[in-house]
DNA sequence: GCTGATACCAAACAAACGTTAGGCCGGGCG
DNA sequence: CGCCCGGCCTAACGTTTGTTTGGTATCAGC
């Protein structure tokens, strides 16, 4: 009775069955081909091999499915980045970027359709579900903050620049991508290493110390 | 009779009929608030204050409306953004492409919903309607196309830089503030200008070319 | 005063939706 | 063996969907 209550205790079975997992599968796959509403529980389960009132015996709800989804690509893109990030080591900030960019971008476009999904219908799914799952996404979102402020603090990031946006900036260039990115045309690699070459440096050509005709920024005072 | 029969030969009605707009008007405003598949005919028709069946007295179907509605929304910013960059005249091309950056947001978030609602669900609208509405997208994007290549042909933009991806992720950085801009939260102006400021020249520290460090303002510098 | 067009409504349609109920089947365990 | 239970099925539930049909009120023009 100890080692029932204590399974018990923990969540539902000791290991995930086959088949709840073969049905997250599918449904991250419509979802991200069709979006949210767009997707029956009779689709679902018929690319699972199943019928629709057999879904039942794995979840209690549509909603149930879409939560589980969302909450796992929001874990494997994070735990992705932060693998990459620990094994990038003790490199500038600027390299962790690009690094941090390139890992989200793999993990959006070669993991699955879990990250994909999860990005493309999180703002079109009930509210009630976006509450249940947005605790993951803060993690997420607090992790990419305290790199940027890391970068920020040891001097590898302008300190006129809001972190805040800066990485809101990032993240709509990256995930945008689900919009027009088809795999084959253009490798990840590459659009990583652009957009962190732009978000870094610039498109400009770099400044030329004393040239006068670019300095006047809009509303940005000129420098002492 | 000579003028009603050319009234006849241009489009339907010689000016648009009110409630036809005003069904417009509700729909852009739900599709953007909740999705597309998330609105149904009887929520348009009870925001335009009548009942779903008489919205085929304006309309053939629902498609028809989401579409007419994308339409209006991308020429709308298409429509925005042209009208600034001619009235900024002959400037460099940093100064237009924060110029369009603007008027791109503004038009997101200052002239009503079809904008938004245009940028939102498009990607998840039946594909007959995306072939249906997708030549006036094409003709905004070249037209930013067209702006970047100018800049670049000028020298105000890199040569090693690929002008489609940057367009791309300028788009993702400005359509991805759907997902979290609220009005009155932070102003409009200052995002494009941070926007515009990381873009072009980069979110590190201006490349040394002696000094190292007192390149560095602190916040949004102080008023002249 | 009648005609026709316009703009809407009430009611219904078939289809599809999420969800529930009850039954069949097979394998593990007493 | 007999029993039971997980895993799936069929069939239906009530609701909502996009759409159609037929009718009514209003008003202009002959």
């Amino acid at each position: 009775m100890s080692a029932r209550a204590a399974s018990r205790a923990a969540v539902p079975p000791p290991e995930a069955k086959a088949s709840r997992r073969q049905i997250l599968d599918c449904a991250a796959r419509l979802f991200r081909e069709q979006g949210y509403a767009a997707v029956s529980l009779r689709d679902i389960a018929a690319a699972s091999g199943m019928k629709a009132g057999s879904l039942y015996h794995h979840f209690v709800s549509k909603e149930e499915i879409v939560a589980e989804m969302l909450n796992i690509g929001v874990q494997t893109v994070f735990g992705e980045v932060r693998r990459a990030i620990e094994a990038a080591g003790d490199v500038p900030a600027a390299h962790l970027i690009e690094t941090a960019v390139r890992a989200h971008l793999r993990s959006i476009f070669e993991f699955g359709d879990y990250t994909g999904a999860s990005i493309r219908i999180f703002g079109h799914v009930p509210a009630r579900v976006r509450d249940a799952t947005i605790g993951e996404r803060d993690a997420y979102e607090r992790y990419w903050v305290a790199l940027l402020a890391r970068g920020a603090r040891l001097g590898d990031l302008r300190g006129d620049i809001d972190l805040t946006l800066l990485r809101l900036f990032l993240f709509g260039a990256m995930n945008w991508a689900l919009e027009w990115y088809k795999p084959g045309r253009l490798d990840l690699d590459g659009i990583a290493r652009q957009l962190g070459e732009i978000i870094l440096h610039g498109a400009a050509p770099v400044r030329a110390p004393p040239a006068n005709r670019r300095v006047r920024r809009t509303g940005q005072t000129a420098k002492p």
